[in-house]
RNA sequence: UGACCCAUGGUGUAACGGUAGCACUCCGGAUUUUGGUUCCGUCAGUCAAGGUUCGAAUCCUUGUGGGUCAACCA
């Protein structure tokens, strides 16, 4: 085994510092927060992966911790399909499923504890007032009227306001730090703001809620979690993440940021997402051209693949803009090694095979999976009348052209070389049919014909295909990047073809017993899986990737429009 | 006219003062009863200018370009 030394990203290398001078005892914890207010979506996928991930491979934890400070956006409904969302991805938090909510009698107390010290105060000011004073980036803010008010004053203000006796956006309690600051966060951020709104987890027990800045680092320093990673925009977060800490003498967490997931086509904005969903741009949060983990899900993404593509996007801190080819690799990958080899075709032209017996069904062997010898044979009926895919036939054929054509001979999967002999039209010159006579001594397996032909084409049996419905998918959008445009509206860019449903495909007969998230390769097509919209009497079949086509990009190529 | 962060082939990511590597994409070839897979190969990169050093992608300075921040959202 050659000792190539493993590359490490820029978190892994902190972790194996603080491991190496013991920093905390040689333990790892990390966190995955989830507002449950929406759906897991592609990029909250990486930051699943590199989590746990990083917990596993250094031998530590990750506990499941949903930011659930803000009862009027969050639900149940998101903690359940969150939840199952991490699972299906494969990953475990035991019993380590936390709530900021569960912290927020701690938090009362802390922030009682910061008025008493004096690092914090009642305001009464109205929010118009408080943002008006704020400064801007470049200009210092204002100190309010209510700053220098006595501790007592304060203290007695925040109990009447978690005891409920003032209305909503009336007071706030603020952190005195320094309004001078050129960062915006320490200019007296707010602590505590008054909701009288239900919590989906506490009920009607609070009436006063923590904001963001006091709750997560707060929540990471009670699970003791080592290090908190997190996405850039919480950069300027961190003097305050680590000021509360210092404040409040409360165990270290560590914030560390890393550049969020943008893969080309795919959103990762909640509101965007949500604007698809309403605006029916697509069916659901579940529409298989989602960027959702659920979306995904549906496509036939595997979670094997999906941890692949988080794996090799990598962790950095520069902006980056992941090619949409990469996922594709990525399930591709994943599924040529597991998914059973299957014929279908997706638009039947019929094939009468004139000197083939009529009434006779032959059942013939083929892999299930070339890439896996344990997959085993099965066996597929052969017979008189054939579908094969209408563009496996040209009249007129370019010169590269392996498939069939008047006088030419192809091989047909795992059974025989036929050669074309008539084209059937209808009076609007519409191929209706072709014939071709076969050789039965060219018989898959034992051919002893002597022919050689380039191509081999699939097939399914006329009478014995099963009729099923096909949905292809393509980008949702027309550009790579639908929201860098500010003069348009990223609606503006929808692929009116990013569905595509074929309501008559054939496919063999043995998918009749497929179950739902199992894969197939419909050979030399791509990847499809069975859609929950499948019944008994009606499959129903999404794309989740084509197969590479290089007989596609020569012909463009060689045919430029 | 502030603060913080970032800058390596087309894309993403390594190299931690000592030969710029890997993956995807692209292109070419071999194999192939999937124009799939697999295998081989080609092209292609350190934002700029100074400085430190025997030696700089790496350290320093200044530019340039990009990102984030002015929610009682997270």
């Amino acid at each position: 085994m050659a000792d190539e030394k493993e590359s490490l990203n820029f978190i892994e290398q902190i972790i194996e510092e603080d491991l190496a001078s013991n920093k905390h005892g040689g333990v790892v914890i990390t966190r995955f927060p989830p507002e449950p207010n929406g759906y897991l979506h592609i990029g909250h996928a990486k930051s699943i992966c590199l989590n746990f991930g990083v917990a596993q491979k250094y031998g530590g934890r990750t506990n499941l911790r949903f930011d659930d400070t803000n009862p009027v956006t969050e639900d149940t409904e998101y903690v359940d399909s969150i939840k199952a969302d991490i699972r299906w991805l494969g990953f475990d938090w035991d019993d380590r499923e936390y709530y900021a909510s569960d912290y927020f009698p701690q938090l009362y107390e802390w922030a009682i504890k910061m008025i008493e010290s004096g690092k914090a105060y009642v305001d009464d000011s109205t929010a118009e007032e408080i943002a008006g004073s704020k400064g801007t980036p470049t200009e210092p803010g204002k100190e309010s009227p209510y700053r220098q008010r006595p501790e007592e004053e304060s203290l007695d203000l925040f109990k009447r306001m978690r005891a409920g006796e003032f209305p909503e956006g009336t007071r706030v309690l603020r952190a005195k730090i320094d309004m001078t600051s050129p960062n915006m966060h320490m200019r007296d951020p707010v602590m505590y703001r008054i909701k009288f709104a239900h919590h989906h987890r506490t009920g009607d027990t609070w009436c006063i809620y923590p904001m963001y800045d006091f709750a997560h680092g707060q929540s990471d320093s009670i699970e003791k979690v080592t290090h908190s990673l997190c996405s850039l925009e919480f950069e300027n977060h961190r003097p305050l993440y680590d000021w509360f800490i210092q404040a409040l003498d409360i165990y270290p967490s560590r914030q560390i940021e890393f550049a969020r997931l943008n893969v080309e086509y795919m959103l990762t904005s909640k509101r965007k997402l949500l604007r698809l969903v309403n605006e029916g741009f697509v069916r659901g949060w579940d529409d298989p051209r989602m960027s959702t983990i659920s979306g995904m899900r549906r496509r036939g993404y595997t979670p094997a693949s999906i941890r692949a593509f988080a794996d090799r996007v990598g962790i950095a801190k520069r902006e980056n803009v992941i090619e949409f080819s990469l996922l594709e690799y990525c399930v591709r990958e994943d599924l040529n090694k597991i998914a059973s080899r299957v014929m279908a075709v997706l638009d039947p032209l019929k094939m009468v095979i004139t000197n083939y017996p009529a009434g006779q069904t032959e059942y013939l062997p083929t892999e299930n999976n070339p890439e896996d010898p344990d997959a085993g044979l099965r066996e597929i009926p052969f017979g008189k009348e054939l579908y094969i895919e209408r563009d496996d036939f040209l009249e007129d054929p370019p010169k590269k052209y392996f498939r069939l054509a008047p006088g030419k001979m192809v091989r047909l999967k795992s059974a025989y070389i036929v050669e074309c002999t008539d084209v059937i039209k209808d009076a609007s010159g519409i191929i209706q049919e072709i014939h071709v006579r076969y050789f039965p001594e060219s018989k898959s397996g034992n051919d002893t014909s002597g022919i050689k032909v380039k191509g081999t084409i699939h097939w399914v049996a006329a009478t014995k295909a099963l009729d099923c419905e096909v949905r292809l998918y393509d980008r949702l959008f027309t550009v790579p990047n639908p929201s860098d445009d500010p003069q348009r509206d990223f609606t503006e860019f929808y692929n009116q073809e990013s569905l595509q449903v074929i309501k008559h495909a054939k496919v063999e007969p043995g998918v009749a017993t497929a179950s739902l998230r199992q894969s197939f390769q419909f050979l030399r097509k791509g990847y499809f899986t069975l859609d929950p919209d499948s019944s008994a009497e009606r499959l129903v079949f999404n794309l989740t990737v084509t197969l590479k086509d290089t007989w596609a990009k020569m012909a463009a190529k060689e045919q430029p429009a």
